[in-house]
DNA sequence: ATGGTTATTATGTATGCACATAATACTGTT
DNA sequence: AACAGTATTATGTGCATACATAATAACCAT
């Protein structure tokens, strides 16, 4: 064999299991075995089985050996990007109004996804976000200021708390949550929708370690779609 | 350094990040300093950076060093399953209903999807799916039967369309396309809802190589919730 | 048979080394 | 100062080797 290193074959391991050369839950040779076979090294066939591992694609066990996948995955994966960026991607001109600053205390839904105290203010602000000047979202969040306490020295006027919130605590976890609901008035009037529309909405609370950093709802315009792929 | 692995590495390189000790976009040491650092080998230096970078923490450049990443992008990831499993985790029963089974030639919009000629016909179903007999989704599906012929003989009765081609046609690649839907009429009456409800849709198409299989709209019932975490 | 111990085996991981490659920094020429 | 060619450097990759570990298979005693 002159085609080796692990990125080749890889896809070639790959294509014989698409061929169907190993059919779905079929035991595949084992590592000594390729090696020889694309003559090269172990560690090579290793990297490339463990790489289709990661990828759901094969499923490795210690001394089991190494099996196509019975019933594989597809993962639809897609970037959380900062609304600012969404909208620019699309030729828009971005920007945003913030309709409500506020402290206050949370009800009680919030304060459980916060974690914070029922005395424990926290930030609430409505959000309008704009792609030349037209509603493209509407968003509603808590921030716990415990968590984050420099955005109330923030200036939210110019750039959003999505981002701050993304520049300043980049690398949070998080839950997400996709639905449809139909606007209420509320929402209605700040999207500058018919009551009723069937809307995109996603709802995340993200944290750092321990501590519970912000929950959100965001509810898109009417059509909006989010693309990913396979 | 007694705790070296490649695993904790990358966990103790992450810490670090998080901590804000490498701010975003600031270049890290190179990998033989840390390999110093961290009293281990090159390799297993590069091979926790080279995971971090995968998981989209750091940019890697020759030359030009490793650094994080400046605007992390988060990713959320779900599986894209069988929707039989989908309602089986939540201990309901499965069970299926095809409305509609036949073949003919589909519309333009279809066959631009399909990539299927204009006297070409395909498979044309429409399933309700449901869960302890109340519907949790409605489907329609159009087959490529060019592609995938041996669906005809296929038991559609006693597998989904849907789980049927999965397992025929694993290791497919597809494009998928989340909304918010009014129900119509044709699709409140599938799924027992009212006219006007917000539905959550997924519009999908799935080809193997230049092979177009299958293309499919998805109306889960009223209130359904796609959960994922970062 | 039954249960528990031991051997075997395939993958997991770390290491040292060598060389490839891309991007930058440097250098000398015009 | 502009340009081209060269050196340097950090990461990318491959290989041979050694040992670790988990899970199965083989074995043996009861």
């Amino acid at each position: 064999m002159t085609t080796n290193s692990h990125h080749k074959i890889r896809q070639m391991l790959k294509g014989r299991i698409e061929s169907g050369e190993w059919e779905l839950g079929a035991l595949i040779p084992r590592e000594l075995a390729l090696a020889e076979e694309y003559n090269c090294a172990r560690t090579t066939i290793n990297r490339a089985l463990q790489a289709l591992a990661d990828e759901g694609v094969v499923v490795r066990k210690r001394k089991g050996g190494t099996r196509v996948c019975r019933m594989p995955v597809r993962h639809a994966k897609f970037g959380i990007s900062i609304l600012r960026e969404q909208v620019e991607v699309t030729g828009s001109e971005y920007s945003h109004q913030n309709v409500v600053t506020k402290l206050k205390v949370p009800p009680k839904s919030v304060r459980a996804k916060l974690q914070t105290s029922e005395s424990q203010e926290a930030l609430f602000l409505q959000t309008i976000h704009l792609a030349d000047n037209s509603p493209y979202a509407y968003e509603e969040r808590w921030v716990n200021v415990e968590a984050v306490p420099e955005i109330l020295d923030a200036p939210l006027d110019e750039i959003s708390v999505n981002e701050w919130l993304v520049r300043t605590v980049p690398f949070s976890s998080g839950d997400v949550i996709f639905s449809a609901e139909n606007a209420d008035q509320r929402v209605a009037g700040a999207l500058e929708c018919q009551i009723g529309d069937a809307l995109f909405v996603l709802d995340r609370t993200t944290w750092v370690g321990e501590k519970f950093i912000t929950t959100i709802k965001l509810y898109y315009r009417s059509g909006y779609q989010l693309y990913s792929s396979l």
